[in-house]
DNA sequence: ACTTCGACCTGTTGGC
DNA sequence: TGCCAACAGGTCGAAG
């Protein structure tokens, strides 16, 4: 489910709600998620105040006093909730964090293919961040670092995108949105991408991405913003889930593919 | 080293 | 109406 903007969405609420607070119980519920919890997880949060929250790709960070920091990930299908008053549980509530005011912050997957983890001081020698590769919008995602990985890539340039190790926080819709706005076919092979292109693309990549921040995001199923409002951005897609529809630039018809298993929507006649 | 594919889960949708 | 297959915003690890 979240990308890079749904999960900065995320983040930026939690800055809000949970900054400096202190965490005085954290419940986990029955079901496992896709990796166990650390040992001793519990207990390492528990009466630890949580500083600013961090994004790193699609994982949010709590900071906590010690120098450790809570680690977490939404999968496809992870929602943070956050609230002031004890509701009642839903069945995919799966970790429950309480703070010293009262406030909740509930981590709940309905496909369980999130997870949470613990990092130590240093970020980058967990296991799940040091393998990233440059966040999608920061300065070291640029067009000379891109063309340089392109330029032996056999792969098509769809697949390159979507590959974490390479830039971190693109997921299906935007690598779709960004080569509709690029011109550039999800077929064309990376190796055939000119350092001009990679220019176009970098900006159009990271315009996208702040606009989709700015909407709270992208719903199309399970996206919510944690107070429980939906994310925007849907309303602005150029090609995702818009088989059939006539493409924005040129009027021809967006057709749909599948590409290692994910599909993709593109326009045949803009982009080549 | 590079790339694809199956697996992990649950819920919804569309075809018959 | 009901059943079943296919599919969904992700990614790990095995296999080719």
């Amino acid at each position: 489910m979240p990308e890079l903007p749904e999960v900065e969405t995320i983040r930026k609420a939690l800055e809000k709600q949970i900054t400096n607070k202190k965490i005085i119980d954290f419940h986990i519920g029955n079901k496992k998620l896709r990796f166990d919890l650390p040992e001793k997880f519990k207990q390492l949060v528990i009466g630890q105040t949580v500083m600013k929250p961090l994004r790193v790709g699609k994982f949010c960070l709590l900071p906590l006093c010690s120098g450790k920091n809570i680690l977490i990930h939404l999968g496809m299908s992870g929602k943070i909730k956050i609230t002031t008053s004890k509701t009642k549980l839903d069945i995919h509530d799966h970790a429950i964090i309480e703070f010293d005011d009262g406030t909740f912050v509930i981590y709940n997957d309905q496909r369980r293919f999130g997870f949470l983890d613990l990092t130590e001081e240093n970020i980058f020698t967990n296991k799940f961040i040091k393998k990233l590769g440059p966040d999608s919008v920061s300065k070291k995602f640029d067009a000379i670092y891109l063309f340089n990985i392109l330029k032996y890539k056999e792969r098509n340039i769809k697949n390159i995108l979507l590959d974490q190790s390479i830039v971190a926080g693109l997921g299906n819709i935007y690598v779709n949105e960004a080569l509709h706005l690029s011109k550039i076919s999800p077929n064309r092979r990376g190796k055939n991408i000119s350092l001009k292109k990679c220019y176009d693309l970098i900006k159009n990549i990271k315009t996208i991405l702040k606009n989709a921040i700015k909407a709270g995001g992208t719903t199309i199923k399970d996206h919510m913003q944690p107070d429980g409002s939906l994310g925007y951005f849907k309303q602005k897609l150029r090609v995702y889930g818009r088989s059939g529809c006539k493409c924005i630039m040129c009027k021809a018809t967006i057709k749909e593919i599948k590409q290692s298993g994910r599909t993709s929507f593109y326009c045949g006649v803009c982009q080549r």
